[in-house]
DNA sequence: CGGTTGTTTGAGGACGTTCAAGTACTGTGG
DNA sequence: CCACAGTACTTGAACGTCCTCAAACAACCG
């Protein structure tokens, strides 16, 4: 753990920005903000690990977060003890990126107010400032404070649509499809016209989060070509968003 | 529709035994029951299709339902009641199905909270007896009672990680391995041992809950015979269960 | 008994992965 | 500024998995 340091003003600031926490009453967010401590956490810093016990609500003040799925667990671990950050996998690492946070998001809210362990690991994959509220105070703020469990439960309904549309996608599209719907989401919702796109990681990690290898996502770039796609770097260029739309059978369903 | 009628006593009992409305007070609970209704669906029927904005709470109280996500329009086949869209209706009449609820669930709350339409259908897949709540009572509940606003969001989390999970399997294990932790959930948690099961579905539905073809689930079953597991129509029968968890690649995290 | 439906099996093909090699894009130090 | 190394990305070929289509079974029901 490195850069820690007890929550200032501007964090405190942009917590009440968050829908989450602007309606917490001062004595509420006293606690939060006493017993909260900030880091500064650089690329490819774990924040936890599948299998710990969840300590912490992870709000992210600035920065991107990935969710990782691994196959591969620990040998036989019979109780959930404290193993820290020195253990390693075993061969075979094969892993996923389940969902991208980023700014004003939080992290895995769903282990916390169910006092469980992780199912995912948490690696940083942009430079991020994190608030660590105490997964105590959370539960604290959801059993006393109505508007608190109104904006949990918001927000959580907002992510189970998350998750179900990428379950959707992953079950019934293919690979190039699903990165067609993804370009699509960095379009702003625009249905029709030209749309300049700036991608937001590099190639492993979205071929990771589309459920693809890195040579297949090329592959995939390759054929969204004549549908009027080009791509250089991170930057792509869409020539008519209703013809990617049309190739991808996306819905408007957000 | 079928079988319409007001709220009975025997429901209203089947409802408060559900952790989400158990602590609702009796204002509310009035409320709850002047305005839902309870209906009777036989297997096949649609509760709502994938589009429509969100009506009812569905709450069900006795059977089971599937949540159906399609590719392309929503046009239900079985009678040749062509609506010809002005869409290309492409030849893939694609779907999966993304989760299955059974008695006690509610199916999509997260729809009905953030009052937009739904992403998917839902299919009854056994004869199934269903309350259905408004959706203004419930956004109602959310707004006015911390109780429920509470065991909204704890449910939604463990929702979340149902989906993840499910995501996590199908990013990074095989069908045959899917199939296999399927098994698993079946056999109460134990993790050792020999196993008697009954799948409560038919094997077009369980190919499509876990994300493959009905014939590619037939050479899974069969797969999964070395290493120990006897089949016969809907009952199945695990020599070790320590053996397919490892086949799997099971963790424990649930 | 034929008809209907659900499940299995086989062959061919589409899609995706892996391994390997090649290319483009960083940055660093000379 | 270039040479260089290191990394990221692309491309190609071989392979495996899963899907589709078609046919063969099996089970159930009139």
């Amino acid at each position: 753990m490195k850069d820690s340091g007890t929550m200032d003003r501007s964090s405190l600031d942009s917590l009440i920005s968050m829908p989450l926490f602007a309606a917490l009453p001062a004595a509420a967010l006293d606690q939060v903000m006493s017993q909260s401590f900030i880091q500064y956490q650089p690329t490819e810093a774990i924040l936890f690990e599948q299998g710990q016990s969840a300590q912490f609500l992870h709000v992210i003040l600035a920065g991107r977060v990935a969710l990782v799925g691994s196959s591969t667990n620990p040998h036989h671990s019979d109780h959930p003890a404290d193993h820290n950050e020195t253990e390693q996998a075993t061969a075979t690492d094969r892993e996923a990126i389940i969902e991208i946070f980023g700014t004003g998001d939080v992290v895995t809210i769903a282990a916390v107010l169910l006092n469980l362990p992780y199912m995912m690991s948490a690696r940083v994959i942009a430079p991020t400032r994190i608030a660590y509220i105490p997964a105590a105070v959370i539960r604290y703020c959801l059993d006393n404070d109505a508007g608190f469990a109104r904006e949990t439960a918001l927000m959580l309904a907002r992510h189970w649509r998350l998750l179900s549309r990428q379950l959707k996608d992953q079950k019934l599209r293919s690979g190039t499809q699903r990165l067609g719907a993804y370009l699509l989401t960095l379009s702003d919702g625009r249905t029709s016209g030209r749309a300049e796109i700036e991608m937001p990681m590099d190639r492993r990690t979205l071929a990771s989060w589309l459920g693809m290898s890195a040579e297949n996502l090329s592959r995939a770039l390759a054929q969204l070509k004549p549908v009027g796609v080009q791509v250089s770097g991170r930057h792509a260029q869409i020539d008519e968003i209703a013809r990617i739309r049309a190739f991808c059978l996306e819905d408007d369903l957000r």
